[in-house]
DNA sequence: TATTGTTATACTCTATAACTATA
DNA sequence: TATAGTTATAGAGTATAACAATA
């Protein structure tokens, strides 16, 4: 018999007063909460962010939608073969540019959505159960203003994190 | 030559609404900060939480620090080796259970921590830097006080995620 | 020459199972 | 019988490189 851990931080826990710990937490706690969700959709989690992206008007190319969402583009082209194979997207030549092509949800793949949508928010319930309502749109509302940041960045560059503390020192 | 994203959001952009995207986004971004911040350590970011652990009183056990920071047992032996390797830590048997191993810093190890947790504190900088300061710490704690909680369910027990739904159409 | 998407391959990481020693 | 730690193996997941089509 094992004792459950403390919610609460004792002297010298630095470990949990990290965020990056938290970060880790949370994060793997979503993607239990979500492969939960998704169950038999291709790609869990990481399809339901697929079909997501494939709703967006206008649509979108298969590289712009693998860099958004973290994965190589030679895995989007399994993921997508996986989900065009339930149906649930079609892939179309970009008429502007015959090398890309656009990813469009089908009518059977927003329909998909939609139920998908509804559990997800389930997990994400899950992951922020210790929250009242108040603090979770707060939390939501400042993860997605850093997100929003970091996508913008270029994905190629480093974060020059050694380069600062030198700087610094220098100063 | 490619158009940089926005920060903003557009209409029906759902993917870059979701709290699951932004958490992936954010992630990401602090293992790709992190893993620079800690250069050569054995175990990159990962490493450096195991020493996070190493320094707590009363020492912890590996099967402790590995369920704590979201790793196989197994991995944890590979991970120790080389930190014990490096001479940042070293594992002696738990007195009260002699099956246990404590996890204990060295001298050595607990300087290198000091020296980490200035570069890993650059890390967190890069990954919130859309934040100014008050934001940065409402989002530490935020994500802080979600994570204790979540630590402190049973690790091998569902999220339930299906059967809640279930049990809401039916009320 | 550079980029999109595809395919095949190699590599890394993780999960599984088996074993020893303790409880 | 159950658990902590170790080891070896198998599997999943990921990255790399090469290719065809297009810009």
């Amino acid at each position: 018999m094992e004792m459950a851990r403390s919610h609460e931080l004792v002297e010298g826990d630095t470990l949990r007063r990290d965020f990056g710990w938290a970060l880790g937490v949370v994060f793997r706690a979503y993607l239990k909460a979500a492969n939960e969700a998704t169950g038999t959709l291709p790609g869990g989690p990481r399809g339901h962010q697929v079909l997501e992206a494939s709703t967006r008007r206008p649509p979108v190319s298969q590289s712009v939608i693998a860099q958004e969402i973290g994965i190589d583009r030679t895995v989007m082209t399994y993921l997508l073969d996986d989900l065009e194979r339930e149906g649930l997207l079609t892939r179309r030549p970009d008429p502007a540019d015959r090398r890309s092509r656009q990813v469009v949800a089908t009518d059977k793949g927003v329909e998909r959505l939609e139920e998908l949508r509804a559990l997800i928010l389930r997990a994400q319930d899950f992951v922020l159960q210790e929250l009242d309502e108040v603090d979770r749109n707060s939390l939501r509302c400042l993860m997605q203003r850093s997100a929003l940041r970091l996508d913008s960045l270029d994905p190629t560059a480093p974060c020059n994190v050694i380069q600062d503390i030198a700087a610094a020192d220098q100063a």
